[in-house]
DNA sequence: TCTATATCCCATCGGAATAGTAGGAATAAA
DNA sequence: TTTATTCCTACTATTCCGATGGGATATAGA
């Protein structure tokens, strides 16, 4: 359950965005060298805010995008659902098609509650309170490497060349 | 940000376990048959469990799995990061190579808040308190089908034979 | 001791998604 | 007309997911 780096680009161009509101557009270029993100990748994802609608562009020589809505309109939320699908944590469960016995539902009430918490927590904030934070009251991470250690280890046996253990 | 199938069918595993605690252990086969999981898969997947620690085999026959401990003193949070990693929805944000400008930590502070809300829920809840739940109090969920659409249609475009367009 | 039943553990596979890259057409300001 | 920009379509390499298959090892019960 991560977050996809479509995800995080998109807040960081949304965040960008925000923050020129009423400045006229922002070119794509000017974007990417601001957050330090392939141009081409940010394309991709600020095409699909635009046609889904949270984006407005404008073309030709000083153009770029724009917010459709001021910052204050935009809740996380509906930045995220675009980013990473409306179904939420678990992909509609509702039917009861792999959950015929009530059992299985004993797990699917945690699945649900932790989706009431992402929910509550990016429907009730707006770009604009994102925004309004002091950049610098940094929340920090815990420190530390943090080795995410693959499930199943599927790393190749390493080969390593001139063995022969029936000869010599 | 979707759950895996590997971490719901990891969880119905483990409620499995949890309900037939200090009943001798339980065969794969069997658990797979309670929850119509393929036990080839559940077998990776309890097989890690065992290697990490809170489930215990029994090998030969009349053998299976148990759990370490018990359900009491298995939080949810301990389970979830087995299955899901342990750093939590954002892969080791702390450290600040692609995250030189305040700007981008303006969005890290959302991540940083769901995490916490996500930990909580997880770290407050232990394996007893979701099997102790009446099985009958299901929780709805939103009904109606949820297509969740690709971000990007990368679908082929259908190639319908023998179209000539230069030719009569 | 033999056999059936388990876990253990190795390897392989198709399909999908991620995170890009490439190249060019359309548009419009200068 | 030049140039800066969006628009659009395609391609690719890598990784992970969700399985499947085969066989080695351990052991309870006959």
């Amino acid at each position: 359950m991560k977050l996809s780096k479509r995800t995080r680009y998109g807040f960081r161009l949304m965040v960008e965005l925000a923050k020129s509101f009423e400045k006229g557009p922002l070119s794509i270029k000017e974007i990417a060298a601001r957050q330090n993100i392939s141009d081409k990748y940010l394309e991709q994802i600020i095409m699909h805010l635009k046609t889904v609608g949270p984006v407005t562009a404008v073309r030709g020589p000083k153009g770029g995008y724009l917010l459709s809505l001021p910052p204050s309109q935009i809740t996380l939320k509906s930045l995220f659902d675009i980013f990473e699908g409306p179904c939420g944590i678990v992909e509609c469960v509702q039917n009861p098609s792999e959950c015929k016995r009530a059992d299985a539902c004993l797990s699917r009430k945690l699945w649900v509650t932790l989706e009431e918490k992402i929910s509550e927590t990016l429907s009730s904030t707006t770009l604009e309170d994102l925004i309004a934070g002091d950049p610098a009251d940094l929340i920090p991470l815990k420190s530390g490497p943090c080795k995410n250690a693959k499930f199943i280890n599927r790393s190749r046996k390493r080969v390593t060349g001139g063995e022969s253990e029936t000869l010599s």
